[in-house]
DNA sequence: TTATTACGAACGAACATTTGTTCGTATATT
DNA sequence: AATATACGAACAAATGTTCGTTCGTAATAA
């Protein structure tokens, strides 16, 4: 009754449980995530979560594999492109940036967490990853053999691109909205030519 | 008697459980490795440890300490080099490889599980960090302020460097003894000139 | 040499908590 | 009336750690 004011401002519950539990996780790491901490944040007890989710390793799933798809879709629009790989890795760059900005607490859980998954999801999800790094890279070996890219080991590379694009969400943290088109600029700048002149 | 023969075989027993923690800590994170785990790896009954050390916490604190010291004191030497920037990047790069390569499992629960410790440990440690990577700032700065390089971030160019030189242990987990100087200069090479020629 | 004391190191059993989850039930919504 | 959602209580399993004890060896006393 009295609580049914602020409804309509309540989200669906659903969603609420995986975008508190995507903070805490991001936070405390999902080893180290009770469902009574998860509790304390979406103000329910730990029992009714499980109206709405199977277990907490559902919840995991679900952040890691839809981030996975977000990269994988955004990579199926990169390799369509008709443009050169250096301005495919331009976009990939925008891609990692992009889908940091967008929902950072995910991209953390998804970068950091995912090995809590148990098998099988754990190799379907590495199955996914695998892909999209393969397709990227490609695309570093594509830049190598039209001799626009340095002819160096394109697994070094591969990690040490992903890796660089690893970190973004830190800028994000406070709430304060990233400036991501100078981020996306200095990173461009720095993967492809360097920090020297 | 009989046990004596391999005796000298056998390590320091609070070596051994320290390293064995470190790979088990690796492996499976800090929060998801039990006691119970660790016995299995040492041989060791899960009371016994408590002959040797203080708490589970303590091997985490033992590991991260340790190897956050490794890195001050590399980056300790490379501020007394009287180089040029670019040069100091380089030492830096190779101080990253060589400290990876020494101790695999240490330097990654040193950057992926230093979070589960409690205060003040926790302060502490990151006190350690900050310093570290307010010195590896002051490189890149030095440079930009030479001229000789980019007039970007500094704080994007230092974790994108950071998080470059983070995956270095991938390479070396199998055991095989991974060419530390081609990927000392492939990542010199990167990281200074960037992927394009 | 013997007998005695001291001690480090190992163990199994047990501990108090914390964990994810289930169950029965009450309340609210349709 | 029926369905969805909330809850408290309770559960079995797993957690880090402590306890009392034992075993072997080294130092000391006889």
């Amino acid at each position: 009754m009295t609580e049914k004011a602020d409804a309509p401002l309540r989200r669906n519950t659903k969603e609420l449980i995986f975008e508190e539990a995507a903070q805490l996780f991001q936070e405390k790491g999902y080893a180290s995530s009770s469902m009574r901490d998860l509790a304390e944040r979406t103000g329910l007890s730990p029992s009714s979560f499980y109206n709405h989710i199977r277990s907490k390793e559902d919840i995991l799933k679900e952040i890691c594999f839809s981030t996975a798809e977000k990269f994988l879709n955004g990579m199926e629009d990169v390799q369509k492109m008709m443009s050169s790989p250096e301005d495919k890795l331009r976009a990939l760059i925008n891609l990692h940036v992009t889908i940091a900005a967008e929902n950072i607490s995910s991209s953390m859980v998804f970068s950091d967490e995912w090995r809590h998954l148990s098998e099988p999801l754990l190799s379907q999800f590495l199955k996914l990853r695998n892909q999209y790094e393969l397709a990227f890279q490609e695309i570093i070996e594509e830049g190598i053999d039209t001799g626009i890219f340095k002819a160096l080991d394109s697994r070094i590379a591969l990690y040490t691109f992903l890796n660089a694009l690893r970190w973004i969400y830190f800028l994000v943290k406070p709430g304060k909205t990233l400036d991501s088109t100078a981020l996306k600029k200095d990173l461009e700048s720095l993967l492809l030519n360097g920090l020297s002149i």
